[in-house]
DNA sequence: TCTGGGGTCCTAGGACCC
DNA sequence: TCTGGGGTCCTAGGACCC
């Protein structure tokens, strides 16, 4: 269990980061609804935010919700950039920083802060403004779900610190699905029972959560809602899997076109795991029909590979044994994924394949 | 609002082994 | 012949997050 003491757990999360970092390059964009993403919103600014628009959310409607917001395109490069300035001021604010993405953090200022939590979390925040020219928001808390939830609740631009004392304060008014990890299907089981507010579940039996989700998330529900926290705040977490997919709208797509999308995905991720030394044993087809349901197939191969060819000839195979449930619901995703990574210090020649022994045991 | 592309973690049953 | 405990791997699916 990782509840200390003390708050001394951060959450770091910059604002709208795409549409913030389009922002800070274009002037003239400030102070503008802004959308990044033209099929699909990627981020949407705040000034966005006030119109409704969420990202996920289709382009065109976004444009029915605010037709004068601008548009921008996206820029990896400048993503890539502002988020290495950001990480340089995380980096050097806490012994102990876990990256979520591009854009957001944990950080854990250790037994002994140098400087009170507040404080270094003002800080953070100010040389990030100036660093790299983007606004972020700071929670800070006993566990990485205070910390989480603090700066959800500071957004934009502001900084939360929950105090021990000020926990059950702070989580009970909160709505179930507002809590880290409780997405839509099980606040709405939670609902059904009458359960809608995190002061609600903490009085909840376990056992009684056990019974509405099932044991898995009726335990972890509970352990959240008592914040109870099982993870520490690591740094350099190993990549399980790679993955690529495509979305195809409505029409169902012929045979030949479903073989020729196969060959890029295996294409793609074998590219990105060339260049990164990495390898995987099994290949996963992921499939998304006409109502949106989703299934995977696997199929596990003898030796790991990073070759396209091993890869297309697995996702082939799960592909043609998938093809009478394609005809009959209609395709409108297909993805592939390489899992099972082989790990450097397993001992085999892959080792020396993967680059040394930055892996860690267990 | 009819829905993009990338991930993570957990659970559970069956096969197989000692 | 019957019985038991413990472990790993593979496959499939569910749920969630940014």
């Amino acid at each position: 269990m990782f509840v200390y003491r003390e708050p001394r757990v951060l959450h770091a999360d910059v604002d709208a980061f795409f549409a913030s970092v389009a922002q800070r390059d274009d002037p003239a964009l400030r102070g503008l609804p802004v959308i990044v993403g033209g099929g699909v919103v990627l981020a949407a600014s705040y000034e966005a935010r006030r119109f409704g628009i969420r990202s996920g959310m289709g382009g065109a409607a976004a444009r029915r919700l605010c037709p004068q917001a601008v548009i921008a395109q996206p820029s990896w490069e400048s993503y890539v950039d502002a988020s290495r300035a950001v990480f340089a001021v995380l980096e050097g604010l806490a012994p102990v920083v876990e990256r979520l993405g591009l854009e957001e953090a944990f950080l854990d200022l250790g037994e002994h802060p140098r400087a009170p939590v507040r404080e270094t979390a003002e800080r953070l925040r100010r040389e990030v403004r100036e660093q790299a020219g983007l606004p972020i928001t700071v929670g800070a808390g006993r566990t990485k779900i205070v910390a989480k939830m603090a700066s959800r609740a500071a957004k934009p631009d502001g900084l939360l610190v929950v105090t021990a004392a000020g926990e059950d304060a702070f989580l009970h008014p909160l709505a179930v699905e507002e809590l880290w990890g409780i997405g839509g299907k099980t606040a709405a089981k939670l609902h059904a029972c009458g359960l809608r507010t995190v002061g609600q579940l903490a009085r909840c039996g376990e056992a009684q959560l056990v019974e509405i989700l099932g044991k898995g998330s009726g335990r972890h529900v509970h352990a959240l809602a008592h914040n109870h926290d099982r993870h520490p705040v690591t740094a350099e977490r190993r990549r399980r899997s790679y993955g690529s997919q495509r979305a195809y709208g409505r029409a169902p797509r012929p045979p030949d076109d479903l073989d020729e999308t196969l060959a890029r995905l295996a294409e793609r991720i074998a590219k990105r795991m060339q260049s990164s030394g990495d390898s995987g044993r099994t290949v996963l087809l992921r499939l998304r029909f006409g109502d949106y349901e989703r299934v995977t197939r696997s199929h596990t191969l003898r030796d790991p590979t990073a070759a396209g060819e091993p890869i297309l000839g697995a996702a082939r195979m799960l592909l043609a044994a998938a093809m009478p449930m394609i005809e009959r619901r209609g395709l409108t995703c297909l993805g592939i994924s390489v899992a099972n990574l082989a790990s450097a210090g397993s001992g085999t020649q892959l080792e020396l394949l993967d680059g040394g022994g930055a892996g860690r045991p267990g």
